[in-house]
RNA sequence: GGAGAGAUGGCAGAGCGGUCGAAUGCGGCGGUCUUGAAAACCGUUGAAGUGAAAGCUUCCGGGGGUUCGAAUCCCUCUCUCUCCGCCA
């Protein structure tokens, strides 16, 4: 949620900003604006008339106490037109702080400055590639071929046991994706970050305090007999874990880690994307979340790439880093790099991660805030990245690595697999 | 699921319907003392909105009500604890 404070300062750049997002409702921020002043308004208004109210309340105190209750009930008369005129003031403003909230949340982030024009995926600005692309032999398949080969997930019973994309992973496939999730868990837990395992169902407030709601409902899975709704990325309850706190300065940079399955609905997604662990409604990922100081989000922001990076090399896996367009980039952020790595056989980018800083749009709604040495609050900045997302880092693995013997692992995943080949 | 108790400031813990935004203790911060530290003593110490400031308003789990006036009374929801039942 954007700052009323920012959109009074310079709407006009506020403005500029939202059209660099392709963002069509610029009137809404004038809205803003205007519901604003009207509440202010209104605001003072009740405070004058509720002044008059409180301290006649204290005088008839006094008088009742003293014996003079004439003159207390002449007081109470009095009060009583004040409380009169309060009604309509009181509605009145309950009314426009709802509209401000509710145009408030309409408005996405401010892009950061580093942003690039554009509209689309192909005006996205290439980072930079690491890694080597393998050459594969001509008889090389596709991952949802080599599944099928080595017999590690079921997508059939998945199927029967709850839909289509709800893979039930098997035998080396199980304890691949266990040994992902232990090594990644461990490489983010040694970069201090602190380990959680989070619920995987909120309740509303949470989903509200990530951005979830009121926008991305339709994409959550939603358990209405308990109004709980399964996450779609462990951001959304660690996030949350600190909503409604004001830290010490001290207590910063905040840095967590979890692992959790995700669940998406995905409605309206069809065709050969969905193929394989393309895109799937549940899927394993590791995410990292930091809480930091406005002053050094950026360079945290630089850092969190730089770790994600480094993870993707220890995986020996051929990646690109994109800095989003305007365009494409999600709701609240304000910066966002895309890691993708090369799929070989299917020879397509596969994103596997997504880092973006937030800066104070998520703290603003979750009142996630810090107290300055001067005594000073102040909203922190968040940030996360996934680290990684577990389908199609298999996916690349699989193609990547294939061969007559059977899919070679990265070394640093033979301890953790207990084998350096699966086959 | 049944019965009971409770929810107050960073923590602990008081609080008669009327100067209660809230005693007290601990913690934090500042100071005195000290070569320095500790101890002791003194002072200070919640958040939001508005305002140049003084001030004013709101907040004692959430919501609603009674009253001139609610942390205090009533209703309701949520959560926590104790006991019972069920159970991985």
């Amino acid at each position: 949620m954007l700052q009323v404070a920012v959109m009074r300062q310079d709407p006009g750049k506020v403005r500029e900003k939202l059209a660099v997002k392709h963002f069509a409702d610029l009137q809404l921020v004038d809205e803003v604006i205007t519901l604003d002043e009207k509440r202010k308004k209104l605001q003072l208004d009740f405070e004058n008339t509720q002044s008059l109210v409180n301290s006649a309340s204290r005088e008839i105190g006094q008088l009742m106490s003293k014996g003079q209750k004439d003159a207390a009930e002449q007081k109470k008369a009095q009060v009583a037109g004040w409380k009169a005129s309060l009604q309509p003031i009181q509605s009145d403003l309950a009314d426009t702080e709802k509209s401000l909230q509710e145009t408030l949340v309409r408005l996405p982030n401010l892009p950061s400055d580093l942003v690039p024009e554009g509209r689309t995926p192909a005006d996205n600005f290439l980072v930079r590639e690491g890694g080597v692309k393998p050459n594969l032999p001509p008889d090389s398949v596709p991952h949802w071929d080599l599944i099928k080969k080595y017999d590690i997930i079921d997508f059939e019973t998945g199927s029967k046991l709850t839909g289509s994309g709800f893979p039930l992973y098997k035998g080396k496939g199980a304890k691949l994706q266990r040994a992902l999730i232990q090594y990644f868990l461990d490489f983010n837990t040694a970069a201090g970050y602190t380990e959680y395992l989070p619920p995987l169902m909120v309740n509303e407030a949470t989903a509200y305090g990530t951005g979830q709601l009121p926008d991305k409902e339709g994409q959550m899975y939603h358990m209405p007999a308990d109004h709980f709704y399964l996450i779609p990325t462990a951001e959304v309850p660690v996030t949350n874990i600190y909503r409604d706190t004001i830290l010490k300065r001290s207590d910063l940079p905040i840095r967590m880690t979890a692992y959790t399955p995700c669940f998406r609905r995905e409605a309206g997604s069809f065709g050969k994307d969905v193929r394989g662990l393309n895109r799937v409604h549940q899927f394993d990922k590791v995410e990292i979340v930091q809480l930091v100081d406005p002053a050094e989000s950026y360079a945290v922001l630089d850092s969190m790439v730089v770790h994600v990076e480094r993870l993707l090399l220890s995986l020996g896996l051929p990646y690109r880093i994109l800095r989003l367009c305007g365009g494409d980039m999600s709701f609240a952020s304000a910066l966002t790099y895309d890691f993708e790595v090369w799929s070989a056989a299917q020879e397509k980018w596969l994103e596997v991660s997504s880092v973006s800083n937030f800066e104070a749009f998520q703290s603003n709604r979750m009142k996630i805030r810090f107290k300055e040495e001067d005594g000073k609050t102040q909203l922190v900045h968040s940030l996360n990245g996934s680290s990684l997302a577990l389908p199609r880092i298999l996916a690349a693995l699989l193609e990547n690595n294939q061969s007559d013997k059977g899919i070679n692992l990265p070394e640093i995943l033979h301890g953790y697999f207990g084998s350096t080949i699966l086959i």
